[in-house]
DNA sequence: GTCTATATGGGGATAGAC
DNA sequence: GTCTATCCCCATATAGAC
C-alpha cells in the first residue's frame, strides 16, 4: 500500500519512463511506442491515462521544476531570520543540487528539451520556471538587504550565472567521483568569495 | 568572388540551415526534407553534399566547438606571458562569449543536442570537446601558477562552473538587452572577487 | 548538382472488443 | 485498464534521369 491507484501506479511508472527517454533521445526522439513497450503496455492504452504526447511531456518538465522548487523552498523557510548571506545562499545550492539530481531525469529531461517542444507546452512549463527564479530573487535580496553582498553586484547576473551552472551539472557529475555536498561546497565557496588571491575591485 | 565553389556554397549554406533547426527541434525532430525545403533544394540532393544525417549533424556539432576554441586560443596567444590571473580569466570569458553568440545557432545546437546524437556522433565530437576543456585547464594552471588564484580552489570545479554559466546564456542571452561586454564583465567581476561584501574563508 | 520516383520502416492517434 | 487493428502521414536513403 502506498497509498496510489492502480491507475496511479501505471501512470507514475509510464512518467519515470518517458523522462528518462526523453532526457535521452529528445522529444521528437521518443515514440510513444517506446515508452510503452518500457512500460509492459501497448502504445494505444498510453491514451487511457494521457490524453496526447504533449500532455505527457508536460506532466515531466512540469515535475523537473516542482521538486527542486518545493525542496529549495522549504529549507529556506528553517533558516532563521537573520541568517547570513553565506548560509542563505549555500543552502539554496546544495539544497537544488541535491534535488537536481535525486530527479535527474525529470530535470535534466526539462534542461534539455525546453527549448524544442511545441509552443503550447513550453508556456505552460514557463509559468513555473519563473516561480523558480522568483525563489532566487527573494533569496539574493534578501542577503543583499542583511548587507551581506557587495553592493556594487548585479542579482539577476548572479542568479543567471548561478543557475546555469548549477543546471550544466546534469551533463557531467557522476556520484562516482564525488559526493554532491562536496560539490555544492565548491560551487559555494567560488561564488561567495572569488578565485582570486587578492580581491581587485573595479 | 568569396573563395568558395558553388558546392561548398550550398554546403555552408545548408549547414547553418541545419544548425538553426536543430538549435529548435532537436535532432530527431529535424528532417532532411525540412532542411532541403529551407536550401530550397530537394531531400535527395542533400546526399551530394552528406553522406547521411549522422554526418551533416557531425558538422554543426564539430563547428560549435572549433569556433570557440580557435577564438579563445587565439586571444590568449596575444596577452602578455605575465599577464594577471584577472587578465587571463577576463579575456576568455569575453572572447568565449563573444564567439559564442556570434556562431549561436552552431553553438547552442551543440549544448543542447549533444546528448541525444547518436553514440558516434556523440564520441567524434567529444575529442574536440577535450581540447577545449584542455585550454581552460592550462588558462586555469597559468593563473594559478602566477599565484594569482587562491591555492584552495579546485581548478577542475572553477572550470566546470565556469562554462555551465557561460553556456547557459545561450538560453536566456537578448542583445536587445545588453551588451555581450557587459555580460561578461559582470560574469568575470563574480567568479574572480565573489558576491560576499567581506570575504569569509573557511 | 539537382531532380523524380521509390523502397522500407516508423510515427501519433482513434475505435471498439474484452 | 489494456488490447488489437487501422488510418494517414512522414522519415532516411537509394537509383537513375537530366
Amino acid at each position: 500500500m502506498n497509498g496510489l491507484t492502480r491507475k496511479e501506479q501505471t501512470r507514475e511508472r509510464v512518467l519515470k519512463i518517458a523522462a528518462r527517454q526523453f532526457r535521452q533521445s529528445g522529444y521528437a526522439g521518443v515514440s510513444l511506442r517506446s515508452i510503452a513497450e518500457e512500460a509492459g503496455i501497448k502504445a494505444g492504452s498510453l491514451y487511457y491515462h494521457f490524453d496526447s504526447k504533449e500532455e505527457l511531456v508536460t506532466a515531466v518538465l512540469d515535475r523537473g521544476i516542482e521538486v527542486v522548487c518545493d525542496a529549495v523552498r522549504e529549507s529556506i523557510k528553517a533558516l532563521p531570520d537573520d541568517a547570513s548571506a553565506g548560509r542563505l545562499l549555500g543552502t539554496g545550492i546544495r539544497e537544488h543540487l541535491r534535488t537536481f539530481h535525486a530527479h535527474d531525469d525529470f530535470t535534466s529531461a526539462n534542461v534539455r528539451i525546453f527549448g524544442q517542444v511545441p509552443e503550447s507546452v513550453r508556456s505552460a512549463n514557463l509559468a513555473k520556471r519563473k516561480q523558480y527564479d522568483d525563489l532566487w530573487n527573494q533569496l539574493l535580496q534578501r542577503s543583499m538587504r542583511n548587507s551581506g553582498l557587495r553592493k556594487s553586484v548585479d542579482l539577476d547576473a548572479t542568479r543567471l550565472l548561478l543557475l546555469g551552472a548549477l543546471n550544466a551539472t546534469l551533463e557531467w557529475f557522476d556520484p562516482k567521483r564525488g559526493s554532491i555536498d562536496d560539490l555544492a561546497g565548491k560551487y559555494t565557496d567560488i561564488v561567495l568569495n572569488g578565485v582570486l588571491a587578492e580581491r581587485s575591485m573595479t
